[in-house]
DNA sequence: GTAGAACGGAATCATTCGTTCCCGTATGCT
DNA sequence: AGCATACGGGAACGAATGATTCCGTTCTAC
């Protein structure tokens, strides 16, 4: 189970998920960065991809799915029709899927396939969102696109690292939920606010 | 009042104008897509500004001027505190400072000038913000740091040309302001939501 | 006329980045 | 044990990009 072809299948791994993190946080990282940051050399990647596109389009791919997969798990929860909403609002904030897609979009020459997924991610978040409107808990006059811009908003936020960023995402995403669902009320917002020095450290990149 | 004398007063302020349309579009524009834009050559540009550098402090500076100048607006606005507040969101996201401040912040070292004026500014948002909450018209668990990120999270918004990325942006400077405000209501949104069609474009940047 | 301010834009020079290539290593087979 | 070789490390290459410099031209002011 050890070896070459341990070390293979472990580098597979550890190759697609430095991928996600680098070009998560800055889309037009070089393909050195991911190298680095899985631990592996050029090589390495350009074993398993034929070039930076074919990685990249892997990646929009695995997030299309990771999009589906949370909607459709919303879509079976036929419990209360807000709570299913707020949790697929929820589950796509935390898969950070936006930035391997749309941020993705337009670096690369769409496959047949990444088109299906696409349409197919649209369908299962237009009949979620219809769902919801129907049971009256989402205010009508915001459309399906809307959210998909909201969730792009979302994505904007960058502050510290990855855990304080998803802290702050959920912040908003529940500042934004206050003003989608009937009827309209302020719920308490989670985690703490940005302090003024979180802003001010964006003066000065170079530590 | 024609000859160079009068064409270099026109370039001055050409050159600004085209360099904040474009480096607001792109923070990482090229200087020579600035030249392009306003319609000289790169050395007159360089007559002017000794480097790219320092035409970013002077935009960054000018931005941070004119985000102080509505505030300010703001604040001697002694009418309906919610009126005042919004006017001051509003007025900010028709700025766009935020493109020109915190986008291009870390892309060069601050100065002493720059630095002066950013604490001027942040300490007329947060005048501003306490008064409204006083007033008790913004919700009190909302802090000025929030406010800020909201700004920027409105400013990632990118769709179509200069006229309808304002208009959109407007919507959900509204949908947010349902959610600030105190007491909590939904109220129109302005603008036509976002069509299909004007999401799937970015999947073809080239034409 | 002529000095020189203002320009336009080509040439320069450094840097970045995708991709290719070469070489050492250790693995798995015989 | 010995060896052919798949695998991965990372230097080298070449194209592209973009800031800055430089040079020849034009037009104004005197």
């Amino acid at each position: 189970m050890s070896g070459r072809k341990a070390q293979a299948a472990r580098n597979d791994e550890l190759i697609l998920q430095a991928a996600r993190a680098v070009f998560t946080a800055d889309p037009g990282a070089p393909i050195a960065a991911v190298a680095e940051k899985a631990g592996v050399g050029i090589s390495a990647l350009y074993r398993r991809y034929p070039s930076k596109e074919a990685l990249l389009q892997k990646l929009c791919g695995d997030g299309l799915k990771l999009y589906a997969a949370v909607a459709q798990q919303a879509m079976d929860d036929q419990g209360d029709p807000w709570e299913a909403f707020a949790a697929y609002l929820r589950g796509i904030v935390d898969a950070d899927t936006n930035s391997l897609t749309i941020k993705l979009a337009g670096t690369f020459q769409p496959t047949e396939e990444l088109y299906h997924d696409a349409v197919h991610a649209g369908d299962l978040a237009t009949r979620l969102h219809h769902r919801a409107v129907e049971a009256g808990v989402l205010r009508a006059d915001v459309t399906v696109a809307d959210i998909a811009l909201l969730f792009e908003q979302i994505a904007s936020i960058k502050l510290g690292d990855g855990e304080r960023t998803s802290q702050l995402r959920h912040r908003y995403l529940t500042l934004m939920m206050d003003s989608l669902r009937v009827p309209p009320a302020h719920r308490d917002l989670p985690g703490p606010a940005p302090e003024d020095e979180e802003l001010s450290v964006r003066w000065y990149p170079n530590r």
